[in-house]
DNA sequence: TGTACATCAGTGAACGCGCGTTCACTGATGTAC
DNA sequence: TGTACATCAGTGAACGCGCGTTCACTGATGTAC
């Protein structure tokens, strides 16, 4: 990480950043260009000075989320061991938390995001792809050596599909329940003690 | 279900029909008014003798998404117990299938649309409810007795999840292996001889 | 059965609007001497 | 240190386009006698 940057290129951050956080909050169709220059603090006609078109700013944007969520996971992760959790119960009692359910801006974009992936352009299906891989990658790193090879495979489509069914349901209640249902199973399965 | 139906009914069906596939392949925002109009071999001006609006087909569009593809499931499911598969492994097989992961058009219309659900208007939403529990239900019907309470949930968050990701995942290679993770981890604990 | 008329489903032109994108310009930043 | 000029980031008006929606009209369907 290069400290001295340009003004330029901490404008473009912060454009990045912006589009971040509103593709999770309305979806990639959602975001509006001059939306996020004007939630950025800027006026529209300067974004091609800083992005190809549109979709340039959705590939940019969803990495940025992947990797912002991932250090938020991280540190709510890090808090649960100091606790006395294990590795794999911190990584899921982190994911599948009512506070990860209602932050959707500072959330999963996977969770956020997923049923789109498939209409988008290829820039960003290939950015979509590698940010998936990390959190299976996540996961494997946690899972018991002694759980079979394909297992971060089927936790992952639990965590996703846990956040996805949360934030359909309409009632916080039936929410909390599918988190917790998810919780149970998970961890009886791969925390046993 | 009445059997006369007039000449405008049938057409209104056929509309909804069109849109219940355009929007599970286009997404709710992909999916435009002229566009299921001309699909449905009609011109956009006729659309609001049918609808209120185009959000209203969206509702319609999703319940009719919804019941035609629980019918699907329903048939797919039957054929695998003909071939002797217990009630939970038929539903499990069919839903987590290739074929369902290719034909999103004709598929769950929760795994095609679900992480866009909590951006809908409310009356989308609510039929979007529906159908989820709907889905939860029919899981819920082909749980062993011995099974917590709720584990259903747990079912259907590991099936919605799965199927998104291996829609998301580039190669059909990995898709695969999602699916048969999830096939394996769910007949595991809940299908056990 | 045939004719006259009322009803109705669908047509196609038009609307206002917001979108992504372009571009001539401005005012600030930085460099040369 | 100060002045003159070149570079550059950001502005704001304008564009073409497609969208959801409206509406006067047409041609087909169905009914009355």
């Amino acid at each position: 990480m290069q400290k001295n940057l340009t003004r330029k290129e901490l404008t473009h951050d912060r454009i990045v950043e912006t589009a971040s956080r509103v593709i999770r909050r309305t979806g990639f169709d959602g975001m509006g260009v001059a939306e996020i220059m004007k939630e950025a603090g800027l006026t529209h006609g300067g974004f091609y000075a800083h992005f190809d078109s549109r979709e340039a700013l959705l590939a940019e944007a969803l990495e940025r989320a992947g990797r912002d969520s991932a250090k938020l996971i991280t540190a709510r992760t890090a808090h649960r061991r100091t606790k006395g959790a294990s590795a794999f119960r911190a990584l899921i009692d982190a994911y599948l938390s009512e506070s990860h359910v209602n932050a959707v801006e500072h959330g999963c974009p996977i969770a956020a995001l997923a049923s789109d992936v498939p209409r988008q352009a290829p820039g960003v299906r290939e950015v979509a792809a590698g940010r998936l891989q990390a959190l299976i990658a996540r996961v494997q790193e946690v899972v018991p050596a002694d759980a079979a090879a394909d297992s971060a495979l089927a936790i992952a489509s639990t965590m996703i599909g846990a956040i996805q069914l949360a934030r359909a349901l309409p009632d916080r209640q039936q929410s909390n329940a599918v988190l917790a249902a998810c919780r149970r199973t998970l961890l009886e399965q791969y925390d046993a003690p």
